[in-house]
DNA sequence: TCTGGGGTCCTAGGACCC
DNA sequence: TCTGGGGTCCTAGGACCC
């Protein structure tokens, strides 16, 4: 008996955060930004800032996401820029998904504004273009905004196919159309053929998709490594067996990092900006219930190298002091006291939801007072700068 | 002209053990 | 005095994604 094909759709919203803020806008008035050179960002008024996403007439005059929105500006004196609203966005997400999983309760969210459905199990009595149509449709009519459909024999095909011509668009990208529609593509638009790797696959003469299929998965070891290599050979042939995974995972680790308006240098700075991470990410890690036996810190300077370092703790641990102690050791490693700072992170790892053994009879009996800070803290959360000068006052005095 | 923030996975080398 | 091979854990760094 032939095996049923299998049949993915990856559903992608164009543009996601610059269509979202669109349509907010056009709720209090505002005509449609998507229509004119437009750009969201995080904070504009820092010069720092970059571009998370761009309008349609913003990247034909050469915009790219990710580039700064100073020089954005410069290549186009009359672009709108507009800061991002996450909660905004989070609530057209939720709204968006729900849409995707009344055609297919086998869903994967691959990011804020994607995601995979698994519809093979559907009793196909008609094209699956057509139902890509009625959802892609759906979602405009109700939410307001446009998404492309890809459909595929497997995600990676679906998620290539999603990429084809924008917005508002459904493409297909079945095996026996790979040749036609994938092969001549560049390198580059292969999933997870990024810049390095763009160089040196061209190095060695791999231009297009269909070049890298060609090669054998030898030579191309060489370039990449034995697992990498593999995978980009088999998905250049438009293989992928991955299943689309419903489960949400567990994160694996959770992290904050500032980039500075000005690059910092002062003992003084670098500790305040220290415990701001070290109050984020810890906090985060109480809501979640997650306890961490590995604190890391990065240093980004001014050339854009970055040190870092990690360390394993005794004992599991999620109070803000303790991780924030843990830093400060691993910074006075890895910087020289006076170098500026561009950026700086705090990250933990090896998260478990299993908090240290108690020994109260050995306890450091600061412990307490830790403890009482910490939910001190998640009850006021700490939000504005005032109170999070406070709380480190309050903290500086122990 | 000046480059964010939050993640995941892989690799390579060193330490340490048997 | 010179020296194997395998396994595991930890760390640093790099590549990719959105």
């Amino acid at each position: 008996m032939a095996r049923r094909r299998r049949v993915i759709f990856h559903i992608d919203v164009n543009s996601a955060f610059l269509s979202w803020t669109a349509v907010q806008l056009m709720q209090s008035g505002h005509q449609d930004i998507r229509l004119v050179p437009s750009v969201v960002s995080g904070d504009p008024s820092d010069r720092r800032s970059i571009i998370t996403a761009a309008s349609i007439p913003a990247k034909k005059i050469g915009i790219k996401t990710a580039e700064p929105v100073t020089m954005a500006l410069r290549k186009c004196p009359d672009l709108v820029v507009v800061k991002g609203d996450w909660d905004w966005y989070r609530r057209c997400s939720e709204e968006f998904i729900e849409i995707c999983r009344k055609y297919s309760p086998v869903l994967q969210q691959f990011s804020i504004d994607e995601c995979f459905i698994d519809m093979s199990l559907r009793n196909w009595g008609e094209d699956p273009v057509d139902v890509a149509t009625r959802l892609k449709d759906e979602v405009k009519a109700t939410l307001g905004f446009t998404v492309n459909v890809g459909i595929g024999s497997n995600k990676l095909l679906a998620k290539m196919a999603s990429e084809f011509e924008k917005p508002d668009k459904v493409h297909t990208l079945w095996e026996e159309e790979v040749q036609e529609k994938m092969w001549p593509l560049d390198v580059r638009e292969l999933l997870w053929v990024g810049k390095k790797t763009e160089e040196k696959l061209k190095m060695y003469g791999i231009r297009t998709i269909g070049d890298l299929a060609s090669r054998s998965v030898g030579s191309l070891t060489r370039l990449v490594g034995k697992k990498f290599a593999s995978q980009l050979h088999e998905n250049a042939n438009g293989r992928d067996d991955s299943p689309v995974e419903t489960e949400v995972p567990e994160a694996k680790s959770i992290s904050a990092e500032r980039t500075f308006s000005n690059d910092i240098g002062t003992e003084k700075d670098v500790d305040r900006a220290l415990f701001n991470v070290a109050c984020i990410v810890a906090h985060r890690m109480r809501r979640a219930d997650f306890y961490t036996s590995c604190v890391s810190v990065f240093i980004k300077y001014r050339d854009f190298s970055v040190v870092q370092r990690q360390h394993q703790v005794a004992q599991p641990t999620n109070i803000t002091a303790i991780i924030l102690n843990e830093a400060r050791a691993l910074i006075r490693d890895i910087w020289d006291g006076e170098s500026p700072i561009r950026q700086i992170g705090l990250g933990v790892s090896k998260l478990s939801h299993e908090s240290a053994v108690q020994m109260s009879l050995f306890e450091d009996p600061k412990m307490d007072f830790y403890r009482e800070w910490d939910r001190k803290y998640d009850e006021e959360k700490s939000q504005n700068e005032d109170a999070r000068t406070l709380a480190y006052e309050r903290m500086k005095q122990q």
